[in-house]
DNA sequence: AAGTGGTCTAGACCACGAG
DNA sequence: TCGTGGTCTAGACCACTTC
């Protein structure tokens, strides 16, 4: 606490500086380090907003602003009475830990996916590997198949591409025993959150392989949904390809 | 300005009421009440912020905070030094002119698509229709079939229905007639804004019309993209179906 | 110079959750 | 009862646009 009203002249006085931003917006970038750093982890709860005011040597509003801002992107959670948390694709909310998955049964109850691993391996980054994930060319990457059943159906096939040097020591064990989404995975033993992810979508016809595995005619029409997820500062970290069955299922879109 | 400082009395007062919601929030249903009778206009600027806040006698703040939720939601857009404006389909803007559009050139270059009106005609509303626009069966609606043309080329067969006693006297001449977007054209011509719409999407193969339409073979997997539109007030007034080619296009979504 | 939205502050009080 | 976030206020000053 020695530092209480200290840190305020490090902040940006000018408003004339040619890098001008509002002074809730450094905050909240200083907040972000902290959620980069890890000072504060996925689920934990941030110190309270006089607490980051006194320490930053702001008002209050300035730093709830902020706050405001990173709730609003999915970064914090705020909660009444209780506090602000870092959000996590681990949370109880079961809308939470697939926030990504847009896939919507046709007719009603909204169950949870079960995956089965297919196929995990290691290889070297090809020409668009190494383009989409932002690492060298020939540097190492982990692919992962599965299969994601609704209700014993089998109904999405995934490829995913990762970097290897981010996720190192991820098995094919650590997929299969754990419980909960693949991101909550990454996110507990890797520390690597996704913030948010780009999702390119066509119809496909489906190859002879991946119609056995949905189990449908070779050439049905499959939706194919390329994601590229991104952690903090907007960096990517995972590639993914996924062809879903959409003849009981749908792909939900709001538009704003 | 005989009411200046009277409405406040007319606003919820207390807290333990059950259907309590705070200030700013009835602030901001009466400036959506504005929006709906048609008070201000779309591409019109509302009052400034003081003088909203005297009307309601109520803050500034408070009316700042309202109309930052409205602009958060598209229906306001504020500009700095000029006022807030009510957020327009016909905005100069070429994002706002296709925001629901979310289909991008594969190779680079994005040009506004090209409208092409198929068919016009007037039906009455069967059991899907009247349920998803929530209009009485049998209720009038009218259909429109056009084609989506980028650089030329047919893209996108749409099938568009609408409530007939909300569009009365749309004809096919102000289709081929208007230049700029559909929403758009519903906007100046009939005063309904669309505010947010719902996407079911699919992969479904080609019938033999459609794919003549589209210049491909019969059985190409197409994206069909099913919207239902709504108005302020989440009143449906928009049912379509597109069938997108994606050979050299992609349907592009954010996931925050 | 005047008017608009944008930022920042300080303080009051309310609603919610937990002990 | 306490600490948290949520709401509301009043006032100061800055930045942008137009005249």
């Amino acid at each position: 606490m020695i530092f209480c009203g200290a840190i305020r002249f490090m902040l940006q006085e000018s408003h004339s500086s040619p890098t001008f931003s509002p002074l809730y917006r450094q905050i909240k970038s200083l907040i972000l380090q902290g959620l980069e750093s890890g000072e504060w982890r996925p689920g934990e709860a941030i110190p309270s907003e006089t607490e980051l005011a006194v320490r930053f040597g702001v008002s209050q509003g300035t730093v709830r602003k902020a706050i405001d801002e990173m709730a609003a992107e999915n970064l914090l959670i705020r909660r009444q009475g209780k506090g602000t948390y870092v959000a996590s694709h681990n949370d109880a909310d079961q809308r939470a830990k697939f926030r990504f998955l847009r896939l919507i049964p046709e007719s009603g109850t909204l169950d949870s996916p079960q995956s089965q691993p297919l196929e995990f391996w290691r290889a070297k980054a090809g020409q668009e590997a190494s383009r989409i994930l932002g690492i060298k060319l020939g540097a190492p990457i982990t692919i992962i198949r599965r299969l994601l059943k609704f209700a014993a159906k089998p109904v999405v096939i995934d490829e995913i591409y990762l970097p290897g040097e981010v996720f190192v020591g991820l098995s094919l064990e650590m997929l299969q025993e754990h419980r909960g989404s693949f991101y909550g995975l990454l996110e507990s033993q890797f520390g690597v959150r996704m913030i948010r992810a780009e999702e390119h979508l066509r119809a496909v016809a489906a190859d002879r392989a991946n119609a056995a595995l949905l189990a449908v005619a070779e050439g049905t029409p499959l939706l194919s949904v390329e994601r590229v997820s991104y952690t903090y500062g907007d960096r990517p970290v995972e590639w993914r390809r996924g062809l879903y069955l959409t003849a009981e299922h749908y792909y939900l879109n709001e538009l704003g």
